[in-house]
RNA sequence: GCGCCUGUAGCUCAGGGGAUAGAGCAUCGGACUUCUAAUCCGAGAGCCGCAGGUUCGAAUCCUGCCAGGCGCGCCA
């Protein structure tokens, strides 16, 4: 049983789950009472109302329940009003509409949202609803023949936050970039160095037909001349590779730095040449014939995905004897799983979801759960310059990487711009608008009351007022309709980082980050400060201290800055 | 042909069974002798792509259609 002493509502998931089973127990007094006739009783959900003449919260479970009940909605409401106990923390119960339970809570509620943030401080917000699981998060992985694109920055931005969604939700997260460095792809990128390396000195030298064109393997070309290696002294085929694995271990210290400069940093990059050395591919092919999902037909080997839904059985082994990628990857997934982590999630662009039913097959014949493997895709993102579509070309070496995403519009706006539609949204990303640092740009907005908020405390402190302790001053002063429309909330940051989390959605944090900038905006232009009396000064002092954290605590979680002067 | 995503205010997008459909931008009108006007307050603006169905209740679920984006290799 639940205690009902003393008034310990701390967040709208408490609020919701104590009046829950406040409803149930009422319930359960109307069944025993004989009042009611249903055979099990459906969950019972709170939500907050978008009017708030509606209450705090509110329950449809009396209309959930009319028809199962063979009674009238309003009827069933009323019954479980009267068996509600009553609560310090409730004001009051309405019933309205065609049958919904309203409830008005006491503010002290919101008060106790406020001693929760100076407790816990940036934790406010976390949770161990993941109990600790292994999850690996896997993103970006792009090749390591060319610069990243705008899609890789978006998943870059996205996984990131994913990535701390996970951990403030109580799981044990690992983030990893997989690195395609053994496919013929990077054969390609050595010629295509060399051939570069060796018009430095005779410009007629030829270019691979099938070489990629961009300028920046022309810059590795002249970093390869300055090293002076012994390139000269080798066989062609020696020269090809060692531009190969020089050339790849460049990119890949490049996309380091550059998704360091943005903010993320992951755990591991893995190789594939890892995996070919160890003989994994090898090892999966062994335990899947082992397992009775290989056969021969045409001169190859096969993997029966099909046993598992997909489409088609999928060449594992080619005729020519060399592996396709997907066998590496299965390779690469049997690693991870082997290391222990029990959920893992890949995040991939929209040209991969044919790749879903494939791997999903492979885990399962690995013997995991279908579910042990999760594929987020994420959806293409179209640039905007002055409200025009910039057309980019790979073939044509002309699209704008994260390099220069960074240095047109800068960290803090490129990674809100991305997180701030949902997975499955097309994004349309206004180079312009995110460049800008104005008030149309919502990264600014949200950092403006972050900036604010730490100007008023200097202030204060210039003027020897210190941010007192929530339990030394009246919050009871905090009753001005800005002031708890901002406590609200705050109190919903659990359930926000929650749900962000259990949905894989990292653009509700985004939102939510600037709501909470406006309502701070309101009540700044509503409420003084500084200039009120002592005592309602130091309440407002604690208010904006708590506003400040969960601010910084929602950029934080965002990959963004929460800066204190703007 | 098959698969995935999308279609909501002039634009970009939230909401994904519940009460009068929301936000930002744009447009129009107001607010600075005091803590940052990078701000606030207000107004107008919608057959929620179309047509059926399920439901006490559908923007939300199901079916079909229309439109746009992206896939459907012994490429990665």
């Amino acid at each position: 049983m639940v205690s009902w002493e003393g008034c310990n509502v701390m967040s709208t998931l408490v609020a919701q789950k104590q009046l829950a089973a406040l409803i149930a127990s009422a319930l359960e007094q109307i069944i025993d009472q004989g009042m009611l006739n249903i055979s099990d009783l459906p969950e019972i959900n709170l939500e907050i109302p978008r009017d708030k003449s509606h209450g705090d919260f509110a329950s449809n479970i009396a209309l959930v329940l009319a028809k199962p009940a063979g009674k009238k909605p309003r009827e069933i409401a009323e019954m479980i009003v009267e068996n509600i106990d009553d609560q310090k923390f409730i004001d009051k119960v309405d019933i309205a509409g065609p049958g919904f339970i309203n409830f008005f809570l006491s503010d002290q509620w919101l008060y106790n949202v406020l001693e929760r943030i100076e407790a816990e401080k940036l934790d406010y917000g976390s949770s161990n609803f993941g109990a600790g699981e292994k999850v690996l998060l896997e993103f970006v992985s792009a090749n390591p023949v060319g610069p990243m694109n705008i899609v890789n920055a978006r998943a870059a931005a996205i996984g990131d936050t994913l990535a701390r969604l996970f951990k403030a939700s109580g799981y044990f997260v690992a983030t990893e970039y997989y690195v395609n460095d053994a496919g013929v792809q990077t054969e390609i990128f050595g010629k295509s160095l060399l051939s570069r390396y060796r018009q430095i000195n005779n410009p007629d030298y030829p270019f691979p037909d099938d070489g990629y064109p961009g300028d920046y393997i022309v810059d590795l070309a002249h970093e390869l001349l300055n090293q002076n290696t012994a390139l000269d002294w080798m066989t062609e085929d020696e020269q090809i590779e060692f531009c190969r694995t020089w050339g790849i271990d460049r990119m890949v210290d490049s996309q380091r730095q550059d998704l360091l400069d943005f903010n993320v940093k992951f755990d591991r990059w893995f190789r594939e040449r890892e995996l070919h050395q160890a003989k994994a591919l090898e090892n999966i092919i062994k335990i899947l014939t082992e397992r009775g999902y290989i056969y021969e037909a045409e001169g190859a080997k096969w993997f029966r995905s099909t046993a598992f839904g997909d489409d088609k059985d999928r060449v594992i082994i080619k005729n020519d004897g060399t592996y396709t990628y997907v066998t590496a990857d299965i390779a690469y997934h049997y690693d991870k799983l082997k290391r222990g982590f029990t959920k893992l999630i890949d995040l991939l662009g929209p040209d991969h979801h044919g790749y879903i039913g494939r791997m999903k097959a492979a885990v399962q014949a690995l013997g995991y759960s279908e579910d042990t493997l999760e594929i987020l895709i994420l959806q293409y993102v179209a640039l905007l310059r002055d409200g025009q579509q910039v057309k980019m070309s790979k073939r044509a070496g002309e699209f704008i990487t994260l390099k220069e995403l960074l240095a047109e519009v800068g960290k803090d706006a490129a990674r809100y711009f991305f997180i701030m539609r949902s997975l499955d949204s097309h994004l349309d990303f206004d180079l312009t608008l995110a460049a800008e640092q104005s008030s149309e740009n919502p990264v600014y907005y949200i950092q403006y009351a972050h900036a604010r908020i730490c100007s008023i405390i200097r202030q204060a402190g210039a003027q020897s007022i210190a941010v007192k302790s929530v339990k030394d001053v009246s919050l009871q002063l905090l009753n001005h309709e800005t002031e708890i429309d901002l406590m609200k909330k705050l109190a919903e940051l659990p359930e926000e980082i929650l749900l962000s989390t259990i949905e894989r959605a990292p653009h509700r944090i985004a939102r939510y980050a600037l709501d909470l900038a406006s309502l701070f905006h309101s009540f700044y232009t509503h409420c003084y400060i500084i200039g009120e009396k002592e005592e309602l000064r130091d309440a407002r002092l604690v208010l904006i201290s708590c506003v400040r954290i969960v601010l910084e605590r929602v950029l934080t979680l965002l990959g963004v800055s929460a800066p204190e002067r703007m």
